[in-house]
DNA sequence: AACTGATCGTCAGTGTTGCTGATGATCAGA
DNA sequence: TCTGATCATCAGCAACACTGACGATCAGTT
């Protein structure tokens, strides 16, 4: 049994707690990550799916929704934004016309390029206070705690 | 220098990136946390008030939610939900009548400890796969990137 | 070939969250 | 007493992601 139970202690900022630094440390990211890209005229949830299309053969709307883990319905106004954008392209499967077929654009690809080194900048200013080290083993701690 | 750049190599696993990874371990976190504190009438930002106001001199709701890194107008809401449970009061500080301070009433406390307890548990079982060790290497790392 | 049930993208509506900007009460200092 | 700042409140707004419904399409059955 750890220390868990009540344990109301003096000593106990609110800001120790897990929920706390775990929020905080998203929205600490995610504010870097939306202002680096900002110049791209995208933001971090474009990003994401920017990547999924770029490293993907073409996919269906579901297909990237679900790797995203986001609903369906969100990700349709999504890609409304991208493809006013010129970032994207929809078309009908012909295999399966019930599916959209969504494919990056020359011009989508040369954003995601753009994207990735804005990225990789924000990602290192989050992590500038910790080791190389430390960060892998963040990194890796994070993907056992996210996973199934 | 880094290998930041472009870097469009196959095994790239959007899901390996770190704002999805931070993303989802919250999303998890806050899932877990909300179903633990659901029985008690109250979710994890209401358990995150609580947890400043029981660690703390009777405050303002102005220290408050500077404490929680919220805004002062959704600190309103907030407590105007947990006053109507009952859980906390408001009065007007007597020593400075445009702030309302904010305690936590009996039935208040009893919730928090309650509310302790099955936060530790979430909490539990959202380390669950990993060591503690790990566990404390982990809140180091995010005390470290969230500070300042 | 027609019927049935499921899937995909879309849309309207809803709930949550947190913000901005304005207002009224109050305080501190000149 | 006047002025400017502070605190809590409220209305309005924007972002986000969900539910539920719809039409179009597909696959399997009869």
């Amino acid at each position: 049994m750890g220390s868990v139970s009540t344990d109301p202690n003096p000593t106990a900022d609110p800001r120790e707690v897990l929920a706390y630094l775990l929020k905080h440390a998203n929205l600490k990211l995610t504010a870097l990550m939306d202002a680096a890209l900002e110049p791209l005229g995208i933001d971090g949830k474009d990003f994401g799916a920017l990547r999924v299309l770029a490293h993907r053969e073409p996919s269906s709307q579901l297909q990237v929704a679900q790797t995203l883990g986001i609903d369906r319905t969100t990700m349709v106004a999504l890609l409304d934004v991208l493809e006013r954008k010129g970032i994207v392209t929809r078309r009908p499967d012909p295999a399966d016309r019930r599916r959209n077929v969504v494919e990056l654009t020359e011009q989508g690809m040369r954003t995601y390029e753009a994207a990735q080194v804005a990225y990789g900048k924000a990602e290192s200013a989050f992590l500038a206070a910790i080791s190389p080290a430390a960060t892998d083993q963040f990194r890796q701690t994070l993907r056992t705690l996210v996973e199934k």
